[in-house]
DNA sequence: CTTCAATTATCAGAATTTTCATGGGGAAGG
DNA sequence: CCTTCCCCATGAAAATTCTGATAATTGAAG
């Protein structure tokens, strides 16, 4: 778990740092609102401490920058200043969480592991998806299976991942391209079909059971039932 | 959005009401925690204001209660203990948030707001419909009957569906053949009537009641009555 | 109550569509 | 220059869809 603190006070960011490095978390300081805005678009960044008054740019700003980029990602907004007009603009700008300087550590720690676990419990951005006896490895981008670690292309990988992300549902074709390929389906390319086909070679033929179905018609179906 | 408050103080349980309702919220309250634990497992409620201190039951418990049984369902902790070591407590409970008495009212609508906007942002409404005993999984692309997974080609998957979208009402030839077919209909075809057969066999043969009905000189109706 | 025409149900293949599997050419990158 | 990756093209195989013929049912008229 990575968590990025957006503070400009160095005593406080390194206090926080220390502090959630020594529970195991990943941190990453910026020190600004516009490279904070940045850091937090990059991919891996699970959580957001964000301090309200930066310089650069507003905190409120800032946070609404974040929330339309990636609803997903919790922020949790800190400041001096503890009025209620300040906490429900908070709210507004999209901070999931709010806390006010100063604050203990233990309840900082106890706000955070309440949002990743909301956000793990919800939305499932794990560093691995599973689906049956089939891992596929985010940050290595292999596949592993009866112990076995399977290589896998970009397009592959890209394939693999929509696959699982949507395990259980049928994906049709243009789903398929539009979204691994991001090109408008025209019925002149069947690289949808070679690409179905290296996948079940690499982590279906060997292997049971089968994961990859074809619903003809439709298109296909990921996982073990059926 | 119904709100269950769990609160023994009378007049914190009616100034949190009162608020509310003027907000539109449905609200319920219950003064105990074994109430307000069964309350909580009815279905209808969104959110669970839930004061730490309460009788019958202690509010950390009623809290674990709620969680085990409905995990989806967001728990606030209210409290007049604000020490550090109270919201840990809280939070490892599974309170999905925690404030301390005395507040302010917009501060707890806009925690509120922040939680139930976070609830509906996750739980996505199965994609189904449902006509008797029959189901049709939408993104599986099956049926379901008494139990069993009944598999549908693309066709007929198409005329169920049209079907169940328009159950209680008389389906014509024409209607049906241009809808699921796109074809204008002439009378030189009949695979409106073997397609009506085909599905007959595979969602009617073996149950009740019956669900597709023949109106001759009309077309069919589909529905568990008449 | 029977007969008859119109309508609907059923069935077996034929026709069509869809999918699988494979080889090869071109582009990208070391 | 060589390898790897990506995509197109092709034909075979499989499944679905449709056709056309025949059987069964319905409703009305005699």
């Amino acid at each position: 778990m990575k968590i990025l603190i957006i503070e400009d006070e160095p005593r406080v960011a390194s206090f926080i740092k220390e502090g959630l490095e020594e529970k195991n978390y990943k941190t990453e300081v910026a020190y600004d609102g516009l490279s904070g805005e940045k850091a937090a678009k990059e991919p891996g960044i699970d959580l957001v401490i964000l301090d309200l008054v930066i310089p650069g740019k507003n905190g409120i700003e800032v946070c609404k920058s974040i929330k339309s980029a990636n609803p997903d990602l919790p922020v949790l907004m800190l400041t001096a200043l503890g009025t209620t007009a300040d906490k429900v603009t908070g709210f507004d700008a999209g901070a999931d969480d709010y806390l006010v300087k100063p604050f203990d550590f233990p309840e900082l720690l106890a706000r955070i592991k309440s949002l990743l676990k909301r956000k793990t419990h919800t939305t499932q951005q794990p560093e691995s998806l599973k689906v049956a006896d089939l891992e596929l490895d985010l940050l290595r981008k292999v596949a592993i299976r009866g112990g076995r670690v399977i290589e896998l292309t970009a397009k592959e990988f890209s394939l693999l991942e929509y696959f699982m992300r949507n395990k259980g549902r049928v994906l049709s074709r243009v789903d398929i391209s539009e979204k691994v390929w991001e090109i408008t389906y025209d019925t002149g390319t069947n690289v949808v079909e070679v690409y179905v086909n290296i996948l079940r070679k690499k982590i279906d033929r060997d292997f049971e059971p089968k994961l990859i179905h074809t619903r003809i018609g439709m298109g296909y179906i990921f996982g073990d039932q059926q």
